[in-house]
DNA sequence: CGATTCGTTGACATGCTTCAAACTTCGTGG
DNA sequence: CCACGAAGTTTGAAGCATGTCAACGAATCG
């Protein structure tokens, strides 16, 4: 099953290039460079592990397609997901001092990967760009912590769908339809929230108009009230999807 | 990692040493580049800023002695506390795609600091001291979402005074008295709690005997149950506070 | 076609937030 | 030195959002 590596590297940015300019490409002043990088391509199937916590980290990916759930595990064997990576998105730059995974990383779907290896990184690229990647992993945390700190369930979950829409629509995609690659527990894994209040949360929002749902189907009707509801306002926010619920 | 680079200038990187290397030195393997990060010493009263959300970002900083709360606030005026910073400890490393800040910094109480020049590291330093660095503030970024997404209130407060704990003893000071430098409405921004929840919560592991609190003054006198309180046990952990309080 | 995983829905319990009020500490100015 | 107000902390009561438990339906897989 495994699709032969392609012989240049055009083709194989060109889906990372439609965002804009994939980060990892950014990194990558040379010709050469690109090279080496077309060569660790790799190609992942659902449930394959891309890599394990603890493992040694000896590089970093960029999604060429399909989509990867980054997550740890706690003492107790229970999951927290840290995040979902999409076409473009750099993962794997979380390592210890000691080069360890920071947490693993699995394919939701078969997922096609560019490796950028460590050592040929930190030898060559002047450290402002590692500062810039490092940088757009530390702002999806403080989302990501602000969205548990401050958000009920309806703000965790029009925030999650907005961002999600956001993302596709910037990578050519549509915006407002869409299938979800993670299943209703990892997306409560990230959202720390129950499976069962998912369901039911997205279930309002479709009696409110808000979205049509169906499984891993979504399809957004009111992006504006989505947004809003997305935003942080806790208390507004739940006004007005009672108000919409109602009517 | 090496012991020897104390030469120049001891008298400033003394206090970071205790902690078996500050993390800022690390950086520096030139007599010249600890000599320009000396000369960068500053020093905050209480309530000064040290930088704040969307400046240009030109240095980070690393604790000399006081303590800093980093935070965002959200469009609403509410504040997300980020994290704390110790003595030793590194921040100011989030800065986006434009150099600018991600988030704001403050001073507790008078806080003396050692200043790190972007411009200066990015050129001279190799990037995997950076990655380093840059993996230490993702590793605490994990366990704030680990926390607020998976404990519950008493788990929290028991992590978060652990932590405290454990760094205050990692630098030579005492692990089980210590003076809490943030306000309840800090620690309630922190761990996402309400401020009355705090202050409730601190009062029953006080009544538990695990812990004495006047104030600013806490005095840990269970390390082993407010550790097991602090582990992922929701459930457990409750029972067992729930069996301390009735004891 | 059973077995298993995933998603949905309902009923109930509860932990936390919110609202309110009192108290303490601290700073400021009289 | 005291008066006074502002800010921080604590405590109580009540309401509600979310977790938990349980059962069912739907899709997937061998």
């Amino acid at each position: 099953m495994s699709k032969e590596h392609i012989s240049i590297a055009p083709n194989y940015c060109h889906v990372c290039d439609t965002r804009g300019g994939c980060l990892g490409t950014q990194l990558l002043d040379s010709p050469e460079a690109r090279q080496q990088l077309v060569q660790a391509k790799k190609i992942n199937r659902k449930g394959d592990h891309i890599f394990r916590e603890g493992e040694d980290a000896d590089a970093f990916f960029v999604v060429r397609s399909g989509s990867v759930k980054s997550y740890l595990v706690t003492e107790e064997g229970d999951e927290q997901v840290l995040g979902f990576y999409l076409p473009g998105d750099v993962f794997g730059m979380d390592t210890d001092d000691s080069e360890a995974r920071m947490s693993s990383a699995i394919a939701l779907e078969t997922t096609s990967l560019c490796r950028f290896p460590h050592s040929y990184l930190t030898e060559t690229t002047d450290g402002n760009k590692l500062l810039k990647l490092s940088a757009e992993q530390m702002q999806r945390d403080h989302s990501l912590v602000l969205m548990l700190a401050r958000k009920d369930a309806d703000g965790r979950i029009a925030t999650f769908l907005d961002d999600l829409a956001h993302r596709y629509q910037s990578r050519g995609y549509s915006g407002s339809s869409f299938l979800l690659s993670m299943s209703r527990q990892d997306i409560g894994c990230y959202l720390g929230l129950a499976v069962e209040t998912v369901s039911r949360t997205l279930t309002r929002f479709q009696d409110s108009g808000i979205l049509q749902v169906n499984r891993r189907e979504v399809e957004i009707r009111d992006h504006d009230t989505l947004s809003e509801l997305a935003g942080n306002h806790p208390e507004k926010a739940n006004k007005e999807a009672g108000g919409l619920e109602s009517a």
